[in-house]
Order: C-alpha cells, then structure tokens, then sequence
DNA sequence: TCGATTTTGTTCTCGCGTTCACAAACTTCT
DNA sequence: AGAAGTTTGTGAACGCGAGAACAAAATCGA
C-alpha cells in the first residue's frame, strides 16, 4: 500500500513525542485519513492491535517497517547530477530510511570526478559494473528528459527493477519493472489550475452580480 | 484534472516533433493514458476536436493553457533554501511553465544575502510585504518538517491560497488554501516496499519448492 | 450526391476503494 | 464476577472513476 509510508511516518513522529499507545483514531488524525480506512489498511498486515486499547507504537512501527522492507537498507544508484541530482544526493530523508546512495552517474565527462555528499560522480557506463557490484535494484533518474528513456533502458538491462523517474516523460519498460513518477512542475501546475478556476468563478459571480 | 499538465506536455512534444493533428489515440499512447478517458477529460473542457479527423495540435495546446491559467505568469515565493530549496530555485521546469520565484525565503539569518538562481534570499518575516507587492497566490515549503506547519500558517495569513509541500509532514490549513504535497522519499519507499514483496514471494516459492 | 471510413463525444456498465456500522474482545470499575 | 465503556477488526453499502461500446459528425472517393 502506498499509504504505508505515512503512516511509518506518524508512528516515528509520536513515539517521538513519547507516546506508547495510539488509538487507530488519533494515528489516522496525525495521518490526515480516516480511521476504519487506517485500521483496514493495518488489519491487511495482520492483527496488531488490541481491542480496548489500541496500538503499541514501536511494536506497530516494526511491524510496518519490516513489510516495507524498511528494515534493511537499499542500495541505490542516482543518474544525472544535475540541480536536482544534487539535492537528491544531499537529501537527508533517503539516509535515514534505509536507502544508501551508492553511486552518482552522469553522461557529462566534466562532471565526473566530482564529488557530491561523499560519493565521486563516475561516468555512466559503469552502470552495469556498480549494479553488480553492490546489488542494486533501485535506480533514481534526475536527467533531461530526452535522455530518461535511454537511461531507463540501459538500467534494466543493467538489472534494475525499480525506477523513480524525476524526469518529466512517460518510461516504456517492461511488465517486470516498477515504475513511480515525480513531476514537480506538475504538482504546481495543479495549484495554478484551482488558482485560476478560483478567479474565473469570481470572474463570473461579479459578471452576474 | 490532475492530468492536464501531462496532455499539455505531450502536445508539446507532438508539436515540436511538426505534427499537426493528432487523433486521441495518438495523444493518449504519447501521454501514457487510455484513449477514451482523454476523451472524456477534453470533452469536460468543450469540444475542440474535428470528428473523423482529430485534434489540431496548437489549439488545443492552447486551449488546455488557458483552462489551466498556463497562459499568464504565476509568482512563487519558496521558503527555506536548502539543497532542495537550491534545486527548486534553479529548476528551469518551473519558469518554462509560466511560473516566476520572486523571492526565496530562509529563517536562517547566515543564508540572508546569498544569490540563488539570481534572487537574493531574504529573511522570512518579509513574506507578507512580498506576497502583498507581487500578488502571490502560491507558495513552496522545502524546509524541514518541525518548521513547515509554521510557515503554512504564516503564509495563509500572509494572503497565499495554495502551498507546495515538500516536507514530510501533514499539514493543517483552512478549507480554502489548497496543499499539495511531494515526498521524495515516500515514493523510494513504495518501490523498496514492491521489491521486498517480490523477494518475500520468491523466497516462499523456493521454499515451497 | 451518396456510401464508406474515420474519429470524436457520450452513455453505460463494471470494479475498486472508501466509508459506515456493528459485532467481538479487552479493560476497568464496582 | 459482572456490567459498563472502549476500541479493534470486518461485513456491507455507497460513490466514483475507468474502460468498453456505440451514436453523431466530418472527410473522402466514386
């Protein structure tokens, strides 16, 4: 389930905040869903609540963490450092869920040699040699868009089966490889659309007032 | 429709590559989408195809630009310029789309001065005069979570209508301030969750075996 | 001009996910 | 021990979006 994360998330933070025991109300309110969809989703993963009481935090954070894979840590390959490779590379957030940057590709031989948050940018046809080496599965595309499709191409044949994709294209791959999309221009796209429904609608109103 | 801005970019690129007109089927395997909800989608915004011939490809690249305010320039203030907030100050996708960083804002008082992708960054007690001089109606979050449900509620009394977030964290506004919300790590862990399925499935079939 | 062909716009059905509502189970108080 | 009060887990209804299928409209060829 795609909500997992967030809930691993709401977990961490309240069992920060000290919290033992969470009722499947209070945990779907630090998650922003609703309750019986939250307990539906947990019930999926088995019963680890008590009726009466609620939820165990840590033991119910383990539990999430362990079917999410969240409890090994996932070597992951990062191609094109550009602007957003770099953040990418930098971002704290990857660390401290378990993902590993193993290595930084990119096709500019200028760029190699470099080295950003620790890792040497390495040219791109080392693909296949790191994926090998280390085990990889994810791979991270933060390139243009004319080069995405090549670059998702070569990382499954290189052996690859995940991809997150920052690049603003459509990926054909086959049925085997997962595929998840981060457009950011896109989600601010969508904000300009309601902004703009929100002034033709004021438009109108005055038009008819 | 959250997926205009994907038809736009496929019209894009249809009309970069000098095409014309296009039929539905053509634009729906460029935007990764069945052919008969595209249909439906442009249908909600009236009827700018030919039927027996197809959609010409700039008008309706323009008509979905108008639907979707792309046709004028929208500014945008950025809060909190870390590595994520230096990769969305220079990314090029948002200004090729119609959307203007006036100012880049930082809590942090040793960041104030430092130029970024050409805007001096300021410090955060000046979002009201900026979203007030500029009429900014949209808002981008990329500083730490602790921080973020603070600056959403200084920028909705700042005037902002709609905010960007890219820090893990659900954020509490009024009924109409918009939010959408990125989480770059969320969507490495929904594939890391599939991948460990897959091996979970595979170690039970050898051992079945 | 009329039929054949292509492609849009729309209706209808199906399936999935969300939500409500309730029974089972656990705690606590008397 | 038993009753009252909570809270989980789940069965059932509802709503919405996706896809198939078809009718309306436009072009093309004879």
């Amino acid at each position: 389930m795609a909500r997992l994360p967030v809930y691993l998330r709401a977990l961490t933070t309240l069992s920060e905040a000290g919290t033992g025991v969470c009722s499947s109300e209070d945990l779907a309110a630090a998650a922003g869903v609703n309750s019986a969809k939250l307990r539906k989703d947990l019930s999926y993963l088995g019963s680890y609540g008590t009726r009466g009481v609620g939820y165990d935090v840590d033991y119910l954070r383990y539990q999430i963490a362990r079917e999410m894979g969240a409890t090994r840590d996932w070597p992951v390959v990062i191609v094109g450092i550009g602007n957003l490779g770099h953040a990418l590379a930098n971002y704290s957030g990857f660390r401290s869920r378990g993902f590993r940057v193993v290595a930084l590709l990119d096709a500019d031989g200028q760029r190699h040699g470099e080295v950003v948050a620790g890792v040497v940018v390495r040219p791109f046809a080392d693909l296949r040699a790191i994926v090998r080496e280390h085990g990889v599965a994810i791979g991270v595309i933060a390139t243009p868009a004319a080069s995405a499709q090549d670059v998702a191409d070569q990382m499954v044949d290189a052996g690859i089966t995940s991809i997150l994709n920052f690049a603003p294209t459509v990926l054909n791959v086959g049925p085997d490889v997962a595929v998840s999309k981060v457009d950011l221009s896109k989600e601010l796209q969508v904000l300009a659309y309601h902004e703009q429904r929100k002034a033709a609608s004021h438009e109108t109103a005055t038009e008819t007032a």
